[in-house]
DNA sequence: GCGGATCAC
DNA sequence: TATGGTGATCCGC
């Protein structure tokens, strides 16, 4: 049944996710306001009728139909699926998993507070306390006066105005906050030469072996960090101290503004932190995903154990794998600079008001061109595919690539592939086109890059000359990951689905410690081995103990500890038959809490009311 | 290799 | 009065 045009009264089932879809991704991911659906409602009341907000019904109502055909998936699955063997598989990967866990390095995450706002706050301290918010039609940042109102980024201008008729809106200056970004990030680097410039605003580094040196705990030195970048320039910064960069991350967030959060170090105390964490919280994870875990009943990171034989019978959708380690609290504790060879795409876009004039739409193609053949030429990047981007009127977008021999680096050729891929699909009305290069190579390779590379340091970005143009707050390179970095072998194969699972438990356990340089095994051992890196113990502790019987099996014989913790889980299934468990229940329920002493913190998924 | 979708910032 | 830009990844085909 179609719903008759919703816009007096929307049906309230539905309407909820397509509110909250309005309010934008980041109203969800950061704090929120006392009355988010009054904001809401605002909102929507706003938008209502526009073509924005049809688009944004539209793609609502195919979110939810996918997840009806999710949740006929799930129980069909359910129905033929030998459950009692998918929960056996999924504690061997927790096992596995838990064997990898590595808490030897601090990882700290820096995130710099309101970024563009703060920096236009130095400008313009007369701003200070007022709700003002950065950007033009959308706006890049809102200071946190303005963020009380329900203003947020991402949010078009006129909507802000109407969450905040008092806000004050500024434009954006990327050149004062490359600036501000290159002075922050210069004084991060004395604590880790090595960190990762994840963004304008953001960076990861390893203090393990600054804090060593300086005989400073991690809180100490974050402190430290923290002072001197305020004091040098006047600007605030929160951080996150954790095990690994995903759990950093979240932590940074925790005490925003101005603050950090130290997570400890140990097992327990990270599955406790994690246990009513919503999921969305988590880097990877967005709206859809959000979702559609809500509805199978996962809000929490905890909620992923308890419903954890859905989620692997659902694996395609989900990814199992990332879902358990996310659980567990573990990721990546890999932090290196951003190196050219990662790069795997350039590309410009321009939005516009709609045009129907095919020589207009061309002339805009041309433009998107040149400033791209600009951009490449600066960089030094040539590619081999070209691919066009075009949206709608209606806020459809639709991409159309093509491959070639040599490489493209011309404005003529990138503007004449782009008319090519879109003269047949004209007539259109069309608000945006782009043009993106993939299948990079680097013409700056055999040059005198290495050099540069070595002495500038990891604060120097990509071109000396001009500038990367800052779009918003956020800003290029790349970042995330979390999911490649725990596979136990990183070759080509996705080792995700149930199957590559169990053979993966066969497969030696090892995780190609030093060889190949293909990088897509970032696992802390993988990291090249410098100065830094050579001084450090490299504690994958190789040893666990059952969880049933309490041997101690070493983990670098999988097939051994498999072997072992079958027998053992076989063994407690017989005792459970005949009733020498005490807490003999379904064999399910049983097993689950054999594994609790590692793996479930706190037998109540979702009863916390906080 | 291509196109759609999702995600981060 | 009318919702951005850059880059990455994954899936299905």
């Amino acid at each position: 049944m179609v719903e008759a045009s919703s816009d007096t009264a929307p049906t309230p089932s539905q309407s909820k996710s397509l509110l909250k879809r309005l309010a934008g991704p980041s109203s969800a991911k950061a704090g929120l306001t006392n009355d988010q659906s009054d904001i809401n409602r605002i909102i929507a009341e706003a938008s209502k009728g526009s073509k924005y907000y049809e688009n944004e019904k539209k793609k609502d109502k195919e979110l939810t139909e996918r997840i009806k055909r999710l949740l006929q998936t799930q129980n069909t699955a359910m129905k033929e699926a030998d459950l009692a063997q998918v929960e056996s598989t999924v504690s061997h990967v927790l096992i596995e998993l838990e064997s990898l866990r590595d808490t030897s390095q601090i990882i700290v995450h820096i995130d710099a507070d309101a970024f563009f706002a703060n920096c236009e706050l130095l400008y313009n301290p007369d701003l200070k306390g007022k709700p003002f918010g950065v950007g033009k039609g959308v706006l890049t940042t809102a200071s946190y006066e303005a963020r009380k109102f329900g203003v947020r980024s991402g949010m078009a201008a006129f909507i802000a105005k109407k969450l905040c008729p008092e806000l004050i809106l500024l434009s954006i200056h990327p050149q004062r906050y490359s600036d501000m970004s290159k002075k922050v990030m210069a004084i991060l680097a004395r604590y880790d030469p090595d960190m990762l410039v994840a963004s304008c605003d953001e960076a990861y580094l390893n203090i393990t072996e600054y804090c060593e040196q300086h005989n400073v705990t991690a809180e100490e030195c974050v402190s430290e960090m923290r002072r001197i970048v305020q004091e040098e320039t006047k600007l605030t910064v929160s951080a996150g101290i954790a095990p690994n960069r995903m759990l950093a991350k979240i932590c940074s967030d925790k005490n925003k503004p101005n603050g950090q959060f130290h997570l400890p170090f140990n097992s327990q105390a990270i599955k406790d932190f994690m246990v009513d964490l919503p999921v969305r919280k988590v880097p990877g994870i967005g709206r859809v995903l959000e979702r559609m875990l809500e509805s199978i009943g996962v809000t929490t990171c905890g909620d992923i154990f308890t419903h954890r034989v859905s989620i692997a019978l659902l694996d395609k959708e989900f990814g199992l794998r990332f879902m358990l380690q996310t659980y567990m609290g573990i990721a990546s504790n890999v932090v290196r600079p951003y190196s050219r060879e990662e790069r795997k795409s350039i590309g410009a876009e321009r939005t516009f008001h709609p045009l129907a004039d095919k020589d207009k739409i061309l002339q805009k193609l041309e433009e998107v061109a040149e400033e791209l053949e600009n951009d490449m030429t600066e960089t030094g990047w040539a590619g081999r595919t070209v691919t066009l981007k075009y949206k709608l009127d209606d806020y459809q977008v639709f991409t159309r690539a093509k491959s070639f021999e040599r490489w493209i680096t011309k404005k003529v050729d990138l503007f004449a592939t782009g008319k090519e891929l879109l003269l047949p699909e004209l007539p259109l009305k069309i608000r945006l086109i782009g043009l993106r290069v993939t299948k990079l190579k680097d013409l700056k390779l055999s040059t005198d890059s290495g050099i540069k590379r070595y002495f500038s340091g990891p604060t120097e970005q990509t071109s000396p000359r001009k500038k990367r143009k800052i779009s918003s707050e956020n800003n290029q390179d790349v970042d995330y990951n979390w999911q490649d970095c725990i596979l136990l072998d990183g070759d080509e194969e996705d080792c995700k689905t149930l199957e590559d699972e169990l053979l993966s438990l066969t497969k030696p356990a090892s995780p190609r410690a030093s060889a190949a340089p293909e990088g897509a095994v970032p696992t802390h051992e993988s990291k090249p081995v410098s100065a830094k890196a050579a001084g450090k113990k490299r504690s994958i502790e190789s040893q666990i103990s059952c969880p049933l019987c309490g041997k101690e099996l070493n983990t670098n014989d999988n097939q051994k500890v498999n072997a072992h913790i079958d027998f053992c889980l076989s063994r407690e299934a017989i005792q459970e038959a005949d009733g020498q468990l005490p807490d003999a229940k379904a064999k399910s329920k049983s097993q689950a809490n054999a594994w609790s002493w590692f793996l479930d913190p706190k037998t109540k998924p979702r009863s916390k009311g906080k």
